[in-house]
DNA sequence: TTTGCAATTGACGTTTACGTAAACGTCAAA
DNA sequence: TTTGACGTTTACGTAAACGTCAATTGCAAA
């Protein structure tokens, strides 16, 4: 029910969990790691949409195959200050970098999937002669 | 020299190594999980052009997140026999899985790089000012 | 022939990313 | 008031994917 509100402004740990199908074990690792940092009501977790905006990164860098000390350093490009030329260039480049790494992975998954494309047509082909066969041998009783 | 070669037909451990920038041990411990299966001259091993190959896939698994464990049964997915209707099907449903995923860490990739993209930009606009101030400054004396 | 490099196996160590279990607090419904 | 659902911390366990080291062997150049 409240899971329709699309509005929600803060969750427990069982919800986040819940929503993302990970254990609450999870959740209280990656804060153990300082990549989440809920408020705390006493001893409870409060998260609120930016620590669950979080949550979200780490689990899509999760399944882009990131560690998630690589995932720490992406997350970290976005919530920093704007800093000094300097840093700034330092920053520049560490951008590239995720960015050649990414542009890396996105050739490999077309690879992947042509070659998959390719299997499947060499199987569905199988397929239709084996299901000719059949037909025939059905038609002929 | 020999590297120029584009046509070798084996390779020695080291080699290999050399060229995909990773160590025997980590050659050898796919062996060892059954995804290699060099020749044997004695105690020595030569990999030819499919060990190489499934090296590569090995590797390309890999950047793409994958487990062995799931590399292995992509791999499976490619020297397969044609085998009987049931298989294939069942078959046919196992690539859609990879499919699927591949897709998802499609989406994700797209995501990511946007995202960067938005953070170079403003990292950009932060920087021309640095400049334009500096500049300006420059332009005082 | 010795020296030395490249290769081998085997055993144990290490890091990452959690799982699992124990022992306890909190609050609301029965 | 007790039971149950949910939360907490602390500590130890574990699977995956190698790294590291030791002891040994084969071969080839000096």
């Amino acid at each position: 029910m409240d899971e329709l509100l699309a509005h929600k402004s803060c969750w427990t740990i069982a919800e986040l969990a819940r929503e993302f199908a990970i254990t609450t074990r999870t959740i209280r690792f990656y804060e153990a790691e300082g990549m989440i940092a809920p408020e705390r009501q006493g001893a409870q977790r409060l998260y609120h949409p930016r620590d669950r905006v979080r949550l979200k990164l780490i689990l899509r860098g999760k399944r882009l195959g990131f560690t998630l000390a690589e995932i720490r350093e992406i997350i970290d490009l976005y919530d920093r200050e704007p800093g000094e030329a300097g840093q700034l260039q330092h920053f520049l480049d560490k951008i590239e970098e995720r960015r050649a790494e990414l542009e890396q992975k996105r050739r490999d998954i077309a690879l992947t999937l042509s070659e998959l494309q390719e299997v499947e047509r060499s199987c569905r082909r199988r397929l239709d002669e084996l299901g000719g066969a059949a037909m025939r041998e059905g038609a002929e009783r």
